[in-house]
DNA sequence: GTACAAGTCGCAAACAGGCG
DNA sequence: CGCCTGTTTGCGACTTGTAC
C-alpha cells in the first residue's frame, strides 16, 4: 500500500481554505488525514507547488495537531500565496504533496502573474502589542466571546438581511449555516429567529467555539466568503482591548459597551 | 447492567437601556 | 415613544457519575 499513487485523482488529499492571522507562519494538517501516512512520523515533506519548485518543509507536532512549519512561509512567499486563497494538497504516500492554489474567485492561481500584483490588499493580520486589524471585501461582523453567547450567538440583523438568511420583515429563509474554521473544519449551524426579529446562531456554533477552543473575551470575525458559508477569525485574548479596530467591510452598527 | 441524581447544554423568551 | 440590541433567565433535553 506504500505504493506512490500515480493519478493525482487517485491520491490521498485535503484542502484548506487559508483564513486567520498566521495561515503564514503555519498550517495545520487536518487530524482525520494523519491516517494517510501509515503510522509514518513525518519529520520533514516536500512541497511541490505550480511553479515547480519544490520546498523541503518540516512539520511539527503540537498539542493541538500537526503543522507545516518551518520554510513553510518560504513557500507562501514563493507562490504568492494570500489569505483566502484555497489549496489542495495531494499526498503521494510517501512524504511529498504536490499542491494546487486556487485564489479567491475560484480560479487555479497564476502564480507568476500573482508575482506581478501588489501584495494582499485584504489583509488580517496582528501587530505585536498593536491593534488588530481586519480588512476585507466581504461582509463580516466581529463579536466577543461572552458568557451569553456560549451557545447562541447573535448576528446582527442587517447582515442576516444583506445575505439572504432571513427577510426584512423577519422570516426565517435558511435553517442553517456552514461555519469554516482556521483549520478548514466544517460545522454546519442551526439558525433560529427569535420572537423579536434576531437571528441566532446556536448548534453546531458551540461545536465550532469548542473545537476552536475559543475563551471568553476572544473577538472572533464572522466574514461570509459566499452564500451560506462564513470563515470564523479568531483573535484570542483582544474581547478587552479596546484598540481593535475595522478597517473596511460591512459592520454592525457600533455596540455599546 | 440498571436506575436515579446531578450537572450541563441548548432553545426560547423576556428585560433593560441606548438611540433616533 | 418605538425600535434595536445587549444581556439575563427559565426550562426541558441530554449526558455523566454513582450507588445498588
Amino acid at each position: 500500500m506504500d505504493e506512490k499513487l500515480k493519478c493525482p485523482l487517485e491520491r490521498p488529499s485535503f484542502r484548506m481554505l487559508l483564513v486567520g492571522d498566521d495561515f503564514s507562519q503555519h498550517l495545520p494538517i487536518p487530524p482525520a488525514f494523519i491516517k494517510n501516512f501509515n503510522g509514518r512520523r513525518l519529520g520533514k515533506c516536500t512541497l511541490r507547488g505550480p511553479s515547480g519548485k519544490c520546498w523541503a518543509v518540516e512539520l511539527e507536532q503540537r498539542r493541538d495537531g500537526l503543522f507545516f512549519h518551518k520554510d513553510w512561509p518560504g513557500f507562501v512567499k514563493d507562490h504568492f500565496i494570500e489569505l483566502e486563497d484555497f489549496l489542495i494538497f495531494y499526498y503521494d504516500g510517501g512524504s511529498e504533496f504536490n499542491v494546487t492554489i486556487y485564489d479567491k474567485t475560484c480560479c487555479e492561481k497564476d502564480v507568476k502573474a500573482a508575482g506581478k500584483r501588489p501584495a494582499s490588499d485584504h489583509l488580517a493580520e496582528t501587530s505585536t502589542g498593536g491593534p488588530i486589524l481586519f480588512k476585507s471585501e466581504n461582509t463580516f461582523f466581529i463579536q466577543t466571546l461572552k458568557s451569553y453567547n456560549l451557545y447562541a450567538m447573535l448576528m446582527p440583523k442587517d447582515i442576516a438581511i444583506a445575505e439572504g438568511l432571513m427577510s426584512s420583515e423577519g422570516i426565517l429563509i435558511k435553517e442553517t449555516i456552514m461555519l469554516q474554521d482556521q483549520t478548514g473544519r466544517s460545522c454546519l449551524t442551526n439558525l433560529y429567529l427569535t420572537p423579536d426579529g434576531r437571528l441566532m446562531m446556536t448548534e453546531g456554533w458551540t461545536t465550532c467555539r469548542k473545537a476552536n477552543q475559543i475563551s471568553l473575551g476572544d473577538d472572533i470575525v464572522f466574514e461570509f466568503v459566499k452564500k451560506g458559508a462564513i470563515l470564523v477569525h479568531i483573535l484570542r485574548g483582544k474581547g478587552n482591548n479596546s484598540s481593535s479596530m475595522v478597517l473596511s467591510g460591512s459592520q454592525p452598527r457600533k455596540s455599546k459597551t
